[in-house]
DNA sequence: AGTAACTCGTACACTGGTGTTCGACAAGAG
DNA sequence: CTCTTGTCGAACACCAGTGTACGAGTTACT
């Protein structure tokens, strides 16, 4: 290893301390560092010693959701009819989105706001390469600016994400509820 | 009066305290009690006098927004054309939620959700009626709940205002934007 | 087996908020 | 004018969280 041979123990603890901040974080944006440390089965001070302050942790956490979503979301055929295209990555992001949405919150009052934006690049990328494709081909439309419409599937899968929370709807009619208001949306005008 | 002849400065101060504490509560949604009461030009002493506790305090300010913005969006013509009528809905509307943003995410967080949606309720109603009508009349789709569409819209809105605030749209663009994608959405399949 | 790395619990200092108490003082109502 | 009502600042108790220090004990590398 070129760098930083960390032993096995406290290897595991690392791992294990990322995927029960993960996991706490999601339930509660707020949750606490003895919280975290608890459910990883881990002293508080251990933790500590792994990730200088909460920020710093938040910020791995978020980090590695982002790496898990990317890996998920890099599968998806996005070649084709850019609508179809859409609907199949609506799929797959509205399952991201739905899990880590608690965890977002988290990360939005810990880190400066030019942090969460620059790790939210990579997939914010992805989804404007296809609208824009589809622009191109006169599918989608081209009278508002691509960030918008951006800005319009994020929001609309959050607002799923709440409704479920709220009981209003199943997790199952999410997807075709979101997939029909965004083709529709997203519909040159006439 | 039937009830509750408070003295003269003391009407004088609450008022001060509900005006000061929208003003805070808008700018950030986690400003203290004594913030609130500096801005108000009164001891947090007497701000505990008039509020038994923060959240007393909280769904006193989000009351008095919730009337008065019912008091603009009473005056909308929401007859006639349902299409015409709802971007009448959205120009009103759409301030309203910009301004008050913060304070019902304040709200959020002081006050139980049950709370919160029961303050909501005629805001809400009033919208849903539209839509109703607007499904009714065949212009609006009815392949979705109403109770989605009128969560699309919410969001919608609140995206605009996160866009704005990251300085990527106007505020004069917002609107329009709003108007022509929610007008898509809510179309009726082809 | 020896050593360095790691972990643990407890305790501590610090911060920043909430809500209360007290006693002196000011202002409005009758 | 008087008396009730309200206001003020400072102080206090309290809570919950963050981050640090210490010292003893344990675990993995070599």
């Amino acid at each position: 290893m070129a760098v930083a041979t960390k032993r096995a123990d406290a290897q595991r603890n690392i791992a294990a301390i990322l995927t029960a901040a993960a996991e706490c974080l999601s339930r509660d944006p707020a949750a606490s560092t003895s919280e975290i440390a608890k459910a990883a089965g881990v002293g508080r001070v251990t933790l500590y010693g792994h990730f200088p302050s909460r920020a710093d942790l938040i910020e791995a956490v978020f980090v590695q959701a982002i790496a898990i979503g990317e890996e998920t979301l890099g599968k998806v055929d996005l070649t084709g009819d850019p609508r179809e295209a859409l609907t199949r990555l609506i799929e797959s992001s509205w399952h991201l989105v739905d899990q880590w949405r608690a965890l977002l919150v988290a990360a939005q009052d810990a880190l400066p706001p030019s942090r969460v934006r620059e790790l939210h690049a990579d997939p914010m990328a992805r989804v404007e390469r296809l609208l824009e494709r589809g622009r191109a081909e006169g599918v989608f439309r081209t009278d508002l600016p691509t960030s918008w419409l951006v800005s319009v599937m994020h929001n609309v899968m959050h607002g799923a994400a709440t409704e479920i929370q709220a009981g209003r709807i199943t997790s199952d009619e999410a997807a075709p509820y979101i997939t029909a208001t965004l083709l529709s949306a997203f519909n040159p005008p006439t």
